[in-house]
DNA sequence: GAGTAATCTGAACAATGCTCAGATTATGGC
DNA sequence: GCCATAATCTGAGCATTGTTCAGATTACTC
């Protein structure tokens, strides 16, 4: 149960110690600019090693992907949790907290976003629905709608609609397909599209 | 001025020969699993003769990449022309059609798409005014807009809301974090959001 | 404390991206 | 038509990569 312990010759938790390596590589360099080596020796220990933990370099990277995962839905969990009251103002502001953080992390973390979904990401055990994002999104919107902010007509398409909107402006704006201030309109538009009076 | 003589020392096209080898191959496999000798070995060259025509590896998919991009614009160029007629009716199948065959190629073409945006994707040359893809999705809107469809507040911030929210869907359904019938439910959504009389 | 299982090393292999000297062919000026 | 020059392609080679495997080292259990 040592920790920290990189000197002998038993490691004591690789495991973890090369996902946050690869993580903190992939971060700053990119996945497809990482090799198993740089991680391995970073951590100060034999390629091969890695093998006993990982049956090769995707299943690394995928395990890289589950932790960027969790780590987008407990930054947007963050700042949800920001706003708080029970006000319409306060729910409204907790919705737009979670496109808002979710286009943040994507920004500030350009690589693990990328990551985190793309052919990495194993949801074989994480259907979207027990993802914490997914629940942040679902909650916000059940607040408003409590509230009779959202147009009934569109309830049943708000979270489709609210999270491709998010993801996709993430992916655009990553992709320099649209301009950083993109994202504040689209934000405007999606509370505009599932509001019941305009 | 020949082309398909691959049997002498020079090749004569093996700049386009290699992106359409390197498409097919990507489309096959995806971007990460393939490798310049094999393009170049299915050519029927030797791989340095590639650095010729291509800086590097990167350089060859991102004219892949531009392929890919200008072949999806094509295909929704298609379907939108499948559609004619001056009814609102008529203008309504347009815009719907923009989005249903964006995400048909994504889902027909998935290595293509994800090569087409993603890393590859040099948008120096290629601001998105000028993408065939994103000049179809204005029109159709300038479209509705002439028939008096789109609510006028919201009218501003369609073009973003709807390619963010299609392109956001494309990417969910290839991750599957998103299911395949999650689609149409999200272009309903899109033509009740953009709306005037609901 | 001995034997077993887990962990790690080191050498090795095939494949990859890329470079470079030199061979081969096209091209343009006379 | 012919030759010099430039463009194109080959082949060998280098460093790096992912992965395997026999054997060394350590932890764990009874």
């Amino acid at each position: 149960m040592k920790m920290k312990e990189k000197v002998g010759y038993h490691h004591g938790d690789l495991e973890s110690a090369l996902i946050q390596e690869a993580k903190s590589l992939v971060a700053k360099y990119g996945v497809e600019k990482i090799s198993l080596r740089e991680i391995a020796a970073n951590v100060g220990v034999s390629p091969s090693a890695a093998y006993h933990h990982f049956g090769d370099k995707e299943a690394l990277l995928s395990a890289v992907a589950r932790v960027a995962f969790e780590e987008l839905g407990q930054q947007m969990q963050n700042a949800v949790s920001g706003y708080q009251g029970k006000s319409l103002t306060a729910a409204r502001r907790r919705f737009r907290a979670t496109g808002e953080s979710y286009v943040k992390f994507a920004r500030s973390n350009r690589n693990l976003f990328l990551l985190a979904f793309g052919p990495y990401c194993q949801n074989d055990n994480h259907p979207k629905e027990e993802t914490l994002a997914w629940q942040l999104l679902v909650n916000s919107l059940n607040e408003l709608d409590e509230w009779g902010y959202i147009d009934r007509k569109i309830r049943p398409y708000a979270e489709i609609l609210a999270w491709s909107a998010i993801h996709g402006v993430s992916n655009l704006v990553l992709d320099e397909l649209m301009p950083d201030d993109a994202v504040e309109p689209l934000l405007d538009a999606i509370e505009l599209a599932i509001r019941a009076e305009k």
